[in-house]
DNA sequence: GATGAATGAGTATTCATTCAT
DNA sequence: CATGAATGAATACTCATTCAT
């Protein structure tokens, strides 16, 4: 594993367990075992490191979401599949998932930097496909005719939302089938057919 | 209007503003045109101010809450009185509300921290709060007989997902329905009662 | 017991605990249970208490040592008097010699300042009693003919010494016996007596 | 010579001339011509410059006393030459024992810090070094039968006590003679050999 | 006398970043 | 690539002191 590796191994550890605001690169070079100049060898900045975990994430999420949309053979089927999806990934980037969910700098968020370009980019793919899959199901007659920017907007929000939530505050999402769950409650909520299985 | 609260006001503006993080306690002293000095005699801590506008706008929010619960008819409709009102109010207190959605210190969300528990204490009440409404309408018959636990969080996710996601990231929220479609995503997933308007 | 009082006995407890810097005014208030604009109507300033708590106490150690040299017989008893009395004084007073054993503000040993005067004038009567006591014994042949001055100043460093050590080292300074023995120290330097009671 | 030693010798300077607490480290920093971080770098604390300052100095003192006795040929001889020692090195080394002698943090007198567990340990061995010399002076006949612990404890309270109050007081002490003055005094009182010398 | 809000200068310390080696 | 000494700007926080009430 290089160097560089370490520093974003050691970055991220840090990063979800402390903060990214409270956690100097000091540190990091110290728990990468490197010199702290390194890391500035490596990323532009502070903030590159997190740009870097970002990018790297958002990447597989968003390529594995597109091949499990293709696969799907309804749109209400890949709407789910996305859902279930994101959940198993968060759980299985959860770390990586917390740093990007903990205190980011102001300017991520804006869409004047760089990160926040980068950042409005990835969202707006997220957000298309999602987009895709509800359009989808309205045509073929699996998910009913809801109003297709603000749903879209409103399954994507809860994603993140729970997602966040889960990571932030741990101690309040201890229900194991929880994440199944919210396929149920998106399910009950968009799917056209009638849903014969309640008691 | 006492100085303590020039300090709030000044410090809501630059925190929503700039981010908590990048805004400096000299900054938020000169904006409110007092003595940096001032602001550590009316609160511990930079974190002080933060914890301050949290609890005060949180204690507001939880009691139009209870009200609003105690004068609905039925459990569905308690809920999707919530969902309005969580909305309503993330919308007036915009600002505030987007002090607390960027970047919190670290250990606002350490249950091991002053700020931590009195979150986590507040969290709790809303939690409970959805938690009474889902229950009483599985009781009533307004809502399906979903899994109480799972759906509380499932919603209390959405509403801080959804109000966070459109202050962060005010550019991909620009649909005026969104909200009340929120109510309509829930109503549809929720109640019992049989949807006929469905065109 | 007056405000003042309050004050006062607040600081010297403060003041012994933790050192004079390392002690706030307001902790000294709080402890008073006063406003801390009291203090500085009672005293010019911070340093104020340390004067007032430094003169009160060496007043009255000067003026007893004043009347124990009237009312020993021979030089060598008023040396050795000064001695017993020092450290039971020292002993009895520990905490307010604490205070002044700690860190004193530079001017306090600067000859410029006010504060500084005062000690310095202080430190030469005692010097003045104790070398009174010598020469007295020089005289009436109670006391070798030791060097005047210089014997002067160890005597009065050596009392000084001890106690400071006492005072800030106690866990060094466990011998019960340990006060008296200066005594001995002393009258065998000092005694022209043979002393026979060697073994 | 490393710039961590310029800030040293600034910090010796510095400390002596106005005492640790009135001298802020920009004054440290400026006075070595380095920036004030690059204190920070090489020193964990403020007080970590003291402690260094200390942990030097007391080292070479402590190595030197330890031969000093080596050579010397009886107890008494041991013991003034310590004597002696002192007072030629707080001589020699003026600035830093000033340093020493002023104001310094309270916790550096606990025994509870870092730095006053230091300072106990080298007090330790400082005093049995006394110890030594005054058990081997009993043992071959060069000392009194005097009580060894309380003993110890006079002579090493009166060196500590005396080179303070010059550096301290430096007004009263303009006796050229003191220091020998001090052998006498200590071996008038502990010689076992008969002094003809008395006039 | 007594309060405590308000001041504002002071200060240790942090930390991202640079750069000579 | 790699180091780590050095920078210097930034900053939270302290605290003696004042003063209107």
């Amino acid at each position: 594993m290089s160097r560089k590796d370490d520093i974003l191994d050691a970055a991220v550890i840090l990063f979800a367990k402390n903060g990214y605001f409270a956690t100097p690169t000091s540190a990091v070079a110290k728990k990468a075992g490197v010199a702290e100049g390194l890391i500035f060898h490596h990323f532009k900045n502070k903030a590159g490191i997190l740009t870097h975990i970002f990018a790297e994430l958002s990447e597989v999420y968003l390529l594995e979401i597109e091949t499990l949309i293709k696969k799907a053979e309804t749109g209400l089927d890949a709407l789910l599949a996305v859902v279930r999806f994101h959940f198993a990934f968060a759980e299985n980037e959860s770390t990586k998932f917390k740093v990007l969910s903990r205190d980011l700098p102001a300017d991520f968020t804006s869409p004047h930097s760089e990160a926040g370009k980068l950042m409005a980019e990835h969202m707006t793919i997220a957000l298309n496909q999602v987009k895709k899959c509800i359009d989808r199901g309205r045509n073929d007659g699996s998910i009913k005719d809801v109003p297709l920017e603000e749903t879209t907007f409103i399954v994507r929000g809860m994603l993140i939302g729970l997602s966040r939530f889960k990571i932030i505050m741990p101690s309040f999402s201890i229900h194991p089938n929880m994440y199944s769950e919210v396929e149920n409650f998106c399910r009950r909520s968009l799917s056209r057919q009638e849903q014969i299985s309640e008691p």
